[in-house]
DNA sequence: CTTGCAGATTAGACTCATTCTAACTGTGTT
DNA sequence: AACACAGTTAGAATGAGTCTAATCTGCAAG
């Protein structure tokens, strides 16, 4: 269930480290293997509880150390909706996120750029955005599988 | 500064109110009077002291279940930014919000209604979204004043 | 080798926005 | 008057997230 990291996956978890001065550690690739492992928009509970299957000594307080690091040298994205906790996404392509209402499960909606470039364009002069974050909320018919 | 509700805004409090069931209090009437003086996007506790003002045994529960109340019956939009304290905005058009990084203040952004809908179109058939939430985080010039 | 250092990890304390609880108030009804 | 009932209130409780201070782990210098 929470197979091993590919080479291409270490290699891409050793650049992005490494590109910003911090170091790869056991924490680390055992928190990066869970993401990959389900990409179902885990909290840093979650997290925790996958990854101490794994390790056992892992501290909470390094999961969310680890998180905040993938975060700051953009392996991850934070993912909030509404005052829930945060959750992890470790796909890196422009995308949406929907929260199914009944069962509270987040499901990624990939983002043509047409409609990313859409959305930019209702900025007035002036403004320059970093991050757009886009969220649904509602409800997913059963059989709509993850389009996680 | 906080100027008295107009008779159009007391009937708009009094209709959503009394649809669901509620009754017009001071409080309330106090609290919607914050958030239409000035669209600012106060976090509860800035709406709590801004009410004081006019009514000062006013107590911060009665501020978080005067919002609840009106975010509940529409009369109000919960505004959410990563893990910050929730907004408030009683802008009832359809539009986005962007955090300015430097200053914190949120603007309002237009949706118009064929970018609304190309993103509505993203959703792949089985989605049904009740709620759309976009968010910018990036930089306004100054001299780009409040299209709040 | 030892030692020193820097970054990483850890347990536990702490913060603080939000929620909950239980007492109280105000208004309308029998 | 006694009751019902929604709303208000102060303060306690919650819990995700952050901070602190004590180890640990490589690695590099002496
Ligand atoms: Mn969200
Ligand atoms: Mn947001
Ligand atoms: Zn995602
Ligand atoms: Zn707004």
């Amino acid at each position: 269930m929470i197979r091993n990291l590919t080479e291409q996956d270490k290699e891409h978890l050793q650049e992005a480290l490494v590109k910003s001065g911090q170091k790869v550690t056991p924490q680390r690739e055992a928190v990066f293997t869970v993401l990959l492992a389900e990409r179902d928009h885990p909290t840093v509970d979650e997290v925790f509880h996958r990854a101490r299957e794994v390790m056992p000594g892992l501290s909470l307080a390094t999961v969310y150390n680890c998180l905040e690091t993938f975060v700051g040298c953009g392996l991850v994205r934070q993912v909030n909706h509404e005052r829930e906790s945060t959750r992890y996404c470790p796909n890196l392509a422009p995308h949406a996120h929907f929260r199914d209402k009944a069962t509270g499960r987040v499901h990624d909606i990939e983002l043509p750029p047409e409609v990313l470039k859409s959305l930019r364009s209702i900025l007035p002069p002036g403004f320059d955005s970093e991050v757009i974050e886009i969220s649904f909320h509602g409800r997913a018919q059963a059989g709509e599988q993850h389009s996680n």
